[in-house]
DNA sequence: TTGCGAATGTTATAATGTTGCAAACCTAGC
DNA sequence: GCTAGGTTTGCAACATTATAACATTCGCAA
């Protein structure tokens, strides 16, 4: 089983964490874009879970701490780190989920478990290849995928068939 | 080319529509589900063009023949539609189109011109084949396929080119 | 140190979608 | 016909998600 598949089962989340940020640091080194408080903060508030988070939620966890933040303060941040590959939106969702494939070239197809809500995400190189077919086949040009799969994960399925 | 691409090229657009209303009612009969008047409207209206319409857009169209609407009316029409295959929701929209292939069991996956509006819906076996033998290496169960891909259809691909 | 663009704060509002309850309406069975 | 029951609609209020517009602050470089 590849790494990809580490939301559905146990696993050290505090490396997912401190490893997206570390990317994220790099990367915006590299860019030379500026990760401020406010964006690292809600990108690590995103990665907190594999669960997707909505605005919203993000705007509640930085209010809490105090911070005085807006709607336009999220939004701003979450659209920064989309900008940048560093966090995805899932348009099925209105939802945040961070990027685990940083730097790579990839069509994200996330698999969304409808049970508990945790979304993995993968590049296949199949799936990718079959869509642009399909699109060229109508002289289409691609320059955006959403691929949201909803469904049961391994474990909820496993649950569910206990009952 | 196939017919399914009508929406990318000039047609006479009226027997879509005339098309998609009998295909409704025909459907509903068979199911025994009623396609009422507001019903039937609502269906007709998303039909007017290959642009999908938001919900509001529905909305307004109704107020302004002099129907006594409010968002629930058009959000239940739109759900029964959905529900029984005849409209499908764009999530990167937020918005409505019709189903061009009622009655086949399809994945729909959406050419969406950002230049047009327009929305071309494919379906092709590879992409749904990759998939699901995507989503089975990660013993993931499928139920639902959101798959919306945006660019330029060949037209203003074309009309891009001349400029 | 001052000037400039980037980033944030602030207020208000737009756009999208839902809940809950009451009234109207079909339709099956008497 | 009529009436009982479920389905559909009307309606008001509200919840959620996202953006606009403009003022202010921050970070960096000349």
């Amino acid at each position: 089983m590849s790494a990809s598949a580490l939301p559905y089962r146990p696993h050290n989340h505090d490396t997912c964490v401190s490893d997206a940020l570390a990317d994220a640091r790099e990367i915006c080194q590299q860019k030379n874009v500026r990760l401020t408080a406010t964006r690292e903060r809600v990108l690590e508030l995103i990665w907190q879970s594999h669960k997707p988070l909505g605005a919203y939620d993000v705007l509640a966890e930085l209010a809490s701490e105090g911070h005085n933040a807006a709607p336009p303060t999220v939004y701003r941040a979450l659209d920064f780190l989309q900008q940048h590959g560093l966090v995805h939106r899932i348009a099925s969702l209105n939802a945040f989920t961070g990027c685990a494939h940083t730097g790579e070239k990839h069509t994200g197809m996330f698999l969304i478990c409808r049970a508990c809500g945790n979304v993995l995400e993968l590049t296949d190189t199949h799936v990718s290849t079959a869509i642009h077919n399909a699109a060229d086949a109508e002289a289409f040009r691609v320059e955006n995928i959403t691929l949201e799969v909803s469904g049961l994960c391994p474990r909820c399925l496993a649950e569910k068939n206990h009952e």
